[in-house]
DNA sequence: TGGTAATCGAGACGGTACGTCCCGTCTTAAG
DNA sequence: CTTAAGACGGGACGTACCGTCTCGATTACCA
């Protein structure tokens, strides 16, 4: 079962029509004109919609987005275990690129940060729709990892998270919009080395990275 | 000389007060609004300053807001050598906190991201005031790390910049408006250990910190 | 028998109850917010009915407060035999006063004739229910005068009655909202004069009136 | 000098322009659809003027309408002396004919005296620029009679008027929106015998009119 | 006496218009 | 010639109603 599904059953949306063709105009706009000049009105327009019908589903363009941003993530974000920590960030870190890169979803998070930094309710609605499953996926991946006894478990996994999804970030809004083939791999290493910890007794891992216990806090 | 400064020759400003009271009240209403929802006309009424004169000095509302971003961060977020590449840190973090949480620049940076998603001229901008001097004040930290041979000299500054600018801003834009204490702790020991490595022969290094090394890759 | 009654075997009003609460809640709101601001939804609102039964019943906002104004004027607008064309007059004028000032049919007439210089069918049904009306009454008055001799026989009641109606509405609709005595005195002075002819040998009607100038009333 | 007139100085209207071409417009429309259906949305439109320049010079559509009222009455409404009483009055009905029914004042006006239940300034301003106008002219028309000696002065001359307008009103906005030639001559017939008298020694008068009972009609 | 159709309240739907805010440009008058 | 002030054409806001359209739930009539 995915991590960000079983939200559809929130009220008794009546038109299922108009409200699919709502958020397939919202992700379009969005995608040609940028999160903020994609105008309630003119995404009404384009989903042969009223605007009343969409304030009467959302409160606020934020909680549009929300919704567009949530089923711009396909469920098979949540990677197969590819078998090593390493495989299963390097998994994620593309199908994250794909995300940003191919979809209007990197603007729309944009925008809804921004609108974020004003407003409580989006803030608090982002979080639940986007840190959340995002600490969800790459907690998941560590624990898969320490169950596999490649690492022990991590005391913070949603600072590793955190600390992705940052650089990612960062990397896709400000910098050339792709993640290089060199970013993905020292962001893996700098994670293997910055977060985890090898398991006490593993005389092959011990080998292989020779970290010591005491004193990383 | 602040790494940020000298920018200003760029025309002959007539009204210096002018010009004054429109960052002024920009970062003003930047602060009590949000970016999104301080319009021009506000700014200039609150500035007592006409529209034209607003729009004479500054091509759009990004532009205008990048020289109030450009004034928000001090000189000082330069620091002085604390004599280890951890205090260093330490000491830009809180810094960035301070700057971030107490004054409305995350707010304006936060805008100004979104809107260059969508704008090109806008995104080299924000490119050339924030992330250049910011990976240029960490590269500076890296390097001074490297001339005290506490570590070896970086081979992608710009890869640890982004990875603590990543970090913090996802805090601060995504989380509590804060960065406690064992976040910093955190940060600062994942970028330690995952993207600095040991001199090869590091006597004196090991010394300035009580910190452990041996081994780390 | 009321000359405005016996209308009412249009259909199978199923809910008399409903069809009599869009009647009062519809008077009251053209009483509290006029005409124009009485709005369809309001009055289903006020009315605990669904807006399809306004719609199942009347074709639009006019037919209904054609309605509305035919159970606001009282049966008894038709005024007994004073003895005296003066005095029926009078008594015609003191209960138009109070239609139009004490109730919002004054208000609600004004709209549907506003209404009825753009669409043709509800003129139609404002002249079948208030034009045609009047001029029967104010016939019957004139008649009754005839008949005792006071006056012959109009060749065109119909000019008189716009007469007095187009004063009476004149003065209530653009002026001080209430007919004083003296311009009741002078329009019933006026009509007498202005309209009606004397009896060719009219020794006994000459009685019968008395008036002149000096003293009437 | 007109009864009409020195109305346009009452503020420093930037764009004569853009005035006169939502005059132009909301004339036209309400002439096409009727006051009711003439929206100041379709009227900016229309005269190719943004919404907030209509709400920057008129508080109100009422307002709005009553100076395109005001403008459509012509300057020669105020006939000059035809030499008799009926004369003027026969001359002044002629042209409110032509304003009620080839012009869209009569729509216009409906719908202002409609608004005018309402609201107390469009009531105010209503009385000002249609019925005090009215009157004043009416009058006039009876001072000269008087002047001349046809008739004694009216000692209210208002009512006179509101007898005519009244009349005239009910005629166009309820009938046939046209005055036949009979009933023009039914109301200056009954406005002469109804509310004017003959001069005390009106030996001169009578030549001067030729006028009498009998052959009236 | 149970079936069935019309009517009921409620209110969602695609729309039009409202009156307001702001955009970026243009005009005016004072200095 | 630059200001502050603010009008201009325009686009979008979020709201109120329009008249039509589904919904179940009564309700009243026929079987």
């Amino acid at each position: 079962m995915s991590v960000l599904s079983g939200v559809s059953s929130e009220k008794p949306r009546r038109s299922a029509h108009s409200h699919a063709a709502v958020l397939r105009a919202a992700a379009d706009l969005a995608g040609r004109l940028g999160y903020a000049n994609a105008s309630i009105e003119q995404i009404a327009a384009e989903a042969g919609v009223g605007k009343q019908t969409i304030y009467r589903w959302w409160p606020n363009k934020a909680a549009l987005f929300i919704e567009v941003y949530r089923g711009l993530v396909p469920a098979d974000i949540v990677t197969d275990d590819t078998g090593s920590l390493a495989g299963d960030l390097e998994a994620l870190l593309a199908r994250l690129s794909h995300l940003y890169c191919d979809t209007p979803a990197g603007n729309i998070l944009a925008g809804l940060i921004a609108e974020a930094q004003t407003a409580a309710e989006p803030a608090d609605q982002l979080r639940r729709t986007y840190v959340a499953p995002r600490r969800a996926i790459i907690g998941s991946i560590f624990e898969r990892a320490a169950a596999r006894r490649e690492i022990e478990a991590l005391d913070d996994p949603g600072f590793a998270s955190d600390l992705i999804s940052g650089a990612v970030w960062f990397r896709l809004l400000l910098g050339r919009r792709q993640l290089d083939r060199r970013f993905k791999k020292r962001l893996v290493d700098a994670v293997l080395q910055g977060v985890a910890r090898k398991p006490a007794r593993a005389a092959s891992a011990l080998q292989s990275r020779g970290r010591d216990r005491k004193g990383a806090r």
